[in-house]
DNA sequence: TTGTACGCGTTATCAA
DNA sequence: TTGATAACGCGTACAA
């Protein structure tokens, strides 16, 4: 493995001047420069990252921790955290969590260890408190609304365009409303700007037997409808945390040959698209980049990036 | 910055007596590991991967290069060169292609700067005659059948499910078969085993009017149904290279109020799920993994995964 | 404009 | 069982 020091050698200069004429700045004469690069050529000469980011200090890299499922959160979140990367000169780790606090720790523990430059938390499972601890060491991003507590955050407001959603839903006439959450509102920002939304818009709060909670996915989708007929809830509409977890609901009427309720998705997937029903995009590439440039430190503090309603009509 | 040597100094050891307390490894006495310990814990030291990094040699990075798609071809190995690089230690760096060659050429560059172990590459761009050339700055795999030339990969075998495919089509009596297939069979290998496993069964080479090329989504394949309409070209069968495609063509039909054709799609998704066509499961996430472990030297050679043909009944 | 010498932080070899 | 020191390669004050 050739290094630097044997193109100073073999070129007859020193190390600092070939390293000057590595990285084309400050002051080498043209003669010194051909003869220098003539050597680096000859040799096939490349100098060694790892080495140049020990001396430097930084690594040009960004963790991003996020779960491996094909989930437009994830996949769009990814692939704006990747273009700004790119954009940037960054490049990104991804960190898988298979959530698993430690795990996420562990990155954190990475991070102290100078394998990377900032991180991106798109999870939401270890408390932002205790990255806090962890911000001496690097840059650390959260993918939601942080509330009061100061860090650096980019993220979905979808508050206004939730309220756009029930108002639709309230002017087409539509009372028995189900609803769907990825997660228990009490612990999740989703489900509470949801609920928020929907007690401002109907002026009370959803109907408790009609809420189903941890719905990711299309089969879930399914099993809420089984849930609502099998209990006798009727609901007459149906708003979903997802477009393909509300096409899951239609497929479940659609089998027992019952007219469905009135349905919503969320995130502009294809299943919508072809079902037709009215449908929220929350732009999360636009967070992922966001997120991306609070991590190299090219903005800081707080992103909402607002979401739209889209009806379909 | 506390380092090593500080360690040492405080604690009134050498650093290679602390680099061995750390590493766990080799003899260290129960006291001196101790109060070495006592030191470590009370200045929060941690080692710097880098340095440890640049120290060993080795990065336990592995690069994958890969277009920031939505699609399961690469969602799917994405997640299964994940899951399979957790297991074995090693983190993966996302290369994106955004289809340009110099890009990916700069990512095998960065391998023989060390920035990885070794390369994965997803995509299909660069000959791998090219690649043979950087392969002594490290392991490089692709993700398609290489034919004759030396060169680890992984990759999905769909000749076997493609005559089941076929065979099943022949079966129930369709004849003016329009294929989808995403690029030319001369430049692409899934496309030629297509023609080929289709020649195979039909005992005759495809109808090149009822052939589309360079179908990727749900848009192109409401096109390419536009373009057989337009053209009356009637086929009674549209084999697509996707289930969101095949959708597609679906969703044409649909919207004209014309009867649609036999349908058949690929990779699982959901919306062929929904419309009950057959399809065929290529199994990306098991491609990933085995070309991770190629990637790290835990196999070798060429590895062949088989699809499976799904019929739907 | 060029060179010297040290710093970056760790691991590994070999001697003691 | 412990220690001294040489790698690992590069960047960069500072001197010349």
């Amino acid at each position: 493995m050739t290094n630097i020091r044997d193109i100073a050698r073999i070129s007859g200069f020193s190390v600092s001047t070939v390293s000057r004429v590595l990285n084309h700045k400050n002051y080498v004469s043209t003669p010194v420069r051909t003869k220098i690069q003539a050597v680096i050529d000859k040799l096939d000469y490349v100098p060694n990252d790892v080495a140049r980011d020990l001396s430097r200090g930084k690594t040009m890299t960004i963790g991003a921790v996020m779960l491996n499922i094909d989930h437009p959160y994830y996949t769009d979140l990814s692939a704006g955290i990747m273009t700004a990367a790119f954009a940037a000169g960054y490049n990104v780790m991804q960190l898988p969590s298979n959530y698993d606090n430690d795990q996420e720790r562990g990155y954190m523990e990475q991070l102290r260890r100078k394998a990377y430059d900032a991180l991106i938390f798109t999870t939401h499972n270890i408390p932002i408190e205790e990255m806090l601890t962890y911000r001496r060491y690097g840059r650390i991003v959260v993918c939601h609304d942080p509330g009061d507590i100061d860090i650096d955050a980019a993220y979905s407001e979808r508050g206004p365009s939730y309220e756009q959603a029930f108002t639709w839903i309230k002017r087409h006439d539509y009372r028995r409303i189900g609803l769907l959450l990825p997660r228990d509102p009490a612990l999740s920002a989703t489900g509470a700007e949801t609920v928020h939304a929907y007690t401002k818009v109907f002026g009370e709060k959803p109907n408790g037997s009609l809420t189903r909670l941890g719905t990711m996915t299309y089969a879930d989708g399914y099993s809420a409808a089984e849930y609502y007929v099998s209990n006798n809830l009727n609901p007459d509409f149906i708003f979903a945390n997802g477009d393909d977890i509300a096409t899951g609901v239609a497929q479940y009427y659609k089998d027992r040959g019952l007219p469905a309720p009135g349905l919503m998705g969320q995130d502009k997937q294809l299943s919508g698209q072809l079902l037709g029903f009215p449908t929220i995009d929350h732009h999360y590439r636009d967070v992922g980049a966001a997120a991306l440039r609070l991590a190299t430190g090219a903005a800081s503090g707080q992103v909402g990036i607002h979401s739209d309603f889209i009806s379909r009509r």
